[in-house]
DNA sequence: AGCGTGCGCTAAACCGGTTTGCTAAAGCGG
DNA sequence: CCGCTTTAGCAAACCGGTTTAGCGCACGCT
């Protein structure tokens, strides 16, 4: 082939060739209505022959528009993408990108900075994932000017946003293992992507929090600040946190994990430490993530629509970038426990006692 | 605020309110040392209170580069996520990205179409995941004329590749079985991105069904055609492969499953059928996903140094970006079979008859 | 023949930045 | 005080498309 090094063949070029002018070959393409039906289709053998590609970022310049979303992560991508969470929402976030003609750009915190990160972006609109009001840099993606969907994040009123219940979903955990007999608990919480003083109370972790109390009440257990673990939501991050918990002495007899990620972690330190999943230790997750069904023993988690909950960020974020109107949406969407087999009867004093009888 | 619904602020607005040219403001930024310090600052200052954003496409478009790199991906995103290997993949893509300030564009087919979605997408160059040389438009991928690098491609010589020793890690899964006395195996193989008649046997299904085949011969084992069956590359297709093997009246000993993801959902159908894993059924996974270690039982299977092909994928297209020269490096990085507790000796004639007899 | 209409196409403006070449003023050495 | 070199900043070209406004021409009608 003789186009090997040759330079990149642009609009006026193929004009020259055909002996027409620009607006011609653009019109043979996009508007093809406004030209002889023959001239455009020689216009499009003469750039089919010369191997011409319109600039995409000339395209957008001009359309003042990118057909594509931004997907806002507040942390890097090779530790969100260690998350199943996160696979699962891309997933939904996917489909509808695709169904839509839309591309999926990914923004990760730019050298630390995420504000520079949006503003390098070229796209038409954002879906930010977990990106709470009191993120220090909330401020500069804003100031992008580009309509934001917010999942998982604390309430924005005047923004769309998609969430679940967390919070009854996080109490529906919690009772169903008191309601199991458990009143000695660990839990084990993700960190917040960025470490801002106290949680805030209206984020994702603030609400699960909140449900587990007031599940716990229920049994009368209040939950001492020392019982509350924090690590990333990863696998590995589950594994030690729990396994420093379990260092510093904690005997917790159920473990109330704020994502399944986490939870598996547990698991994989319990069967480590040679601590009996579900006879000494009940472990509950969140998300419901593919894998929860199939780990070992299969994982009691409260279920969220993760896939729908892309799906619907993305099609609200078009709905706003395409009518230009700024919808203020807010979708809440359901949770609910499904019961596997990582939970349990709290382990008895009594059958203890009987096993130390015997003699 | 007031600038709620004002129209977007342009580098000109700024000049204009600093009183100095357009190219004073496009320095103050890109170029300080060009101007007077105080002059930076001024206009730096005026851009801050402005908030002036300069426009990404715009930039691209004059600078001639993008900063960013896409993704190819020769499935849907909702297909292709759904299979965790590619989440780990992305891990090691985004690190790579992130620390070369390079962001990612994911492409699937728009609209059934690569070649169409790639000549949409504003990036300096691909890393194209599974896309074969036998791929029906690879040449349209190709005509974008920007560097690409195949990761787990059929071998393409003239291209930058990375890829890993397949071959021989199915070699070491057959052979594994073979040795623990199997003789009767059905391998559930994933499917093609696209249906495009025999599988290429220089693509990552031939090479790992190569090595399978070579492995079962060591045991003088050869694998009917009957005995390869194909599915998804998700827990989901692994399920219903193996299912519809068994309703077919398949009793193989062991599976050898191409990817951890077929090799769970066999362990789900396992375990829905109430086969016992390892006693009646081994089965071997690819890949060693980050789950593999924690699913019921423990996965047996290859190992592959997932993250690191996407790092060095991405490492290897920068240097072929920047250096403006194509290098056509091709690497292939190692695996290694990973025995855990999905896999035991074949059940023996001789144990089923000493059952029998007892009485 | 004269006039209005619509078809087929084009020149030029535009999108919003960056970059090149140049000029005027200031600094400097002799 | 002159000529040479920097320095600071500007005008205009450029990136590669799309889109607007309008021109010339053929055709149909009266």
């Amino acid at each position: 082939m003789t186009t090997e090094r040759t330079r990149r063949v642009r609009i006026a070029d193929v004009a020259l060739a055909a002996g027409v002018s620009k607006t011609a070959v653009s019109f043979a393409f996009n508007n093809p209505d406004r030209l002889a039906e023959d001239t455009a289709t020689r216009i499009r053998a003469v750039a089919e022959q010369l191997g011409y590609r319109p600039d995409p970022v000339a395209r957008m310049l001009s359309q003042g528009r990118t057909r594509a979303i931004g997907v806002l992560t507040p942390q890097p991508l090779s530790v969100v993408f260690s998350n199943p969470f996160f696979g699962a929402l891309c997933e939904g976030i996917g489909l509808a990108a695709d169904e839509s003609g839309f591309g999926l750009y990914l923004i990760s915190p730019l050298h630390g900075s995420l504000a520079r990160a949006v503003g390098r972006a070229s796209v038409d609109g954002f879906v930010a994932i977990g990106l709470s009001d009191s993120h220090p840099e909330i401020e500069g993606v804003r100031r992008s000017g580009l309509p934001i969907v917010f999942v998982d994040s604390a309430a924005m009123p005047g923004d769309a946003t998609i969430e679940v219940d967390d919070e009854s979903g996080a109490q529906a955990a919690a009772e169903h293992l008191i309601g199991l007999g458990h009143r000695d608990f660990t839990v084990i919480a993700m960190e917040p992507p960025m470490p801002f003083g106290r949680a805030d109370p209206d984020s994702v972790i603030g609400r699960r929090m909140a449900g587990y109390r007031t599940g716990l009440a229920r049994g009368g257990v209040e939950l001492g600040n020392d019982r509350i673990v924090i690590g990333p939501s990863t696998v590995a991050g589950g594994a030690l946190a729990f396994r420093h918990a379990w260092e510093a002495g904690q005997r917790p007899t159920a473990v109330l994990a704020m994502s399944d990620a986490i939870a598996i972690g547990v698991l994989r330190s319990a069967a480590d430490l040679g601590i009996d999943v579900p006879g000494q230790l009940s472990v509950v997750g969140f998300d419901d993530v593919d894998m929860a069904a199939f780990v070992n023993p299969p994982l009691t988690t409260v279920h969220q629509p993760v896939r729908r909950k892309g799906e619907e960020a993305v099609r609200l974020l078009l709905s706003v970038i395409e009518r230009r109107t700024s919808v203020a949406e807010q979708r809440r969407l359901e949770t609910h426990l499904i019961v596997r087999a990582s939970t349990g009867p709290a382990p008895t004093r009594t059958r203890e006692v009987n096993r130390a009888l015997p003699v």
